[in-house]
DNA sequence: TTCCCGATTTACT
DNA sequence: GTAAATCGGGAAA
């Protein structure tokens, strides 16, 4: 059947207002889908961190720092964000806010629900833990490469739906942003608590 | 053009 | 716990 929910497809607009830091809090418990070469793929969010734009030093747009690798976030929230990390390793972030405004949340990990069998086939059949956590494995399992760069959140191709709010959630510091100095210890990384 | 290094993962010692 | 894989971006020259 076509799994996708039409109804429930989060609105482009639900990434435009708001401040991304609680827009990554409030990615946990939305679904995540990708529909490539016909094959249904897709999960919860259970862990999102927040980049803020010109003031972080963590982020891709630190200072405004405008670069054809990161184009992307400087758009109307409501797009991808996909970048090559370590020369391996693809990484999907949800770009929000006003044009100009470059802000985004990298999704760091997903519970698979949706073509399980796909993703494992992707991954190369790992421990079933390790099948989308983390942002590289979750890009793989996705499907989700360079060429999906800028891509809209409602498109066939990928988008997200809403759901239940996780019970509790956890916030603690970035993954792998040392370099960033004191931002590197901002609570921009969020967790659903099972 | 050169050089350094990264929003990571995986396989080892 | 440590290191290799792997390559384009970004800063410096």
């Amino acid at each position: 059947m076509g799994d996708r929910l039409s109804e429930k497809v989060i609105p482009l607009s639900f990434y435009q207002t708001g401040d991304v830091v609680a827009l990554a809090r409030s990615l946990l418990g939305k679904s995540l889908f990708t529909r490539i070469n016909g094959e249904l793929t897709g999960g919860i969010i259970i862990e999102t961190e927040a980049y803020a734009g010109a003031a972080d030093k963590a982020c891709h747009s630190y200072k405004n720092r405008r670069t054809p690798r990161n184009e992307a976030m400087f758009a109307l929230g409501g797009i991808a964000y996909v970048y090559l990390c370590y020369g391996i390793h693809h990484l999907l972030n949800i770009i929000t806010g006003a044009e100009n405004e470059p802000v985004g949340i990298l999704l760091r990990a997903i519970e698979p629900t949706h073509g399980i069998e796909t993703m494992l086939k992707r991954r190369g059949h790992p421990k079933l833990p390790a099948l989308a956590s983390g942002p590289g494995s979750l890009s793989q399992a996705l499907g989700v490469t360079l060429q999906h760069n800028k891509i809209s959140l409602d498109s066939p191709t990928l988008w997200l739906e809403d759901g239940p709010a996780p019970r509790a959630i956890r916030a603690g510091p970035r993954i792998g942003v040392a370099y960033a100095g004191e931002d590197a210890l901002l609570p921009y990384r969020f967790q659903s608590v099972c």
